[in-house]
DNA sequence: ACAGTTTTATTAGCTAGCTAATGAAATTTG
DNA sequence: CAAATTTCATTAGCTAGCTAATAAAACTGT
């Protein structure tokens, strides 16, 4: 398709961005996306956490956050609950209609899809790989 | 910083999102963002290809092209011109005004990177890896 | 006790990706 | 040759990421 090879960033950008598709595919019969699934299921983990809490533990950030609880929470699957030690924050939780489950099942699905026909010694290399990247961009952005 | 090893997924979703923030620190005194950046380079190696020519080549929806074109059009890098043969069609080009080659040369500084550390095997099987994984998700798009 | 600082969630606005739909030009088909 | 189909660029609208800024609650230090 491209005149050239892609560099190993629009590699990357690419394939998460497939793969992020696929997702979505899988969660859309639950009227989920794939950043709302995964609030919804990280929710269920740590249930009573803050925002703060579940955007970190997600790594996004807080707008991002609210704007997907906002519409969990229209969609009647979590809710905030006041507490009575900190008037700024609140404890959220699923509701009895959330059904993460199904959820759960898709992440192990991709996953192990997404490592099909790749040898168990190519997967740790290219996960150490990852890895390493991942820190060369953190030093990278602070340059 | 979060509380489970993120997922395969996970971790390329974050990996790339780090990367594009670490791009669009290079461009942005240019005036860019990663992806006018990556247009402005394109429509250089492509001069006068149409928009439909453009969008495949970047991998984008055409929609998604037009708005980046009328960015880079009302910033003077690029231009609309109209072609005898058909109608409905423009070729694209750049303006004077607009400077690329600084532009190449980020591509293949934040590339060198990415990859410090890491030695010229691993690489290749990551490449390998990620080749085979882009495969995997279009099987798994369609099922 | 109080000023300064930090934390929490929110608002506002920007970006870039997508899909569905549309009208017009061009091409294909029978 | 005309109808059907495809192509091209566009419009409309949705999503999810970000940054900058803000007000209020809570904490810290003197």
């Amino acid at each position: 398709m491209p005149d050239r090879p892609f560099t190993l960033v629009e590699t990357l950008i690419e394939l998460t961005r497939a793969l992020r598709a696929a997702f979505e595919q899988r969660v859309e019969r639950h009227g989920l996306t794939y950043a709302r699934a995964r609030l919804l299921t990280t929710i269920g983990r740590h249930e009573g956490a803050s925002q703060a809490e579940l955007a970190a533990i997600l790594g996004i950030e807080t707008p991002t956050l609210k704007r997907l609880l906002d519409a969990l929470e229209d969609q009647g699957l979590a809710e905030r609950r006041p507490i009575p030690e900190d008037a700024r924050k609140h404890a959220i939780h699923l509701t009895e209609a959330a059904r993460i489950e199904p959820l759960l099942g898709f992440r192990a699905e991709v996953d192990t899809a997404l490592a099909e026909g790749i040898t168990p010694e190519d997967l740790v290399v290219t996960r150490r790989t990852l890895a390493r990247m991942a820190q060369n961009v953190d030093r990278l952005r602070q340059a």
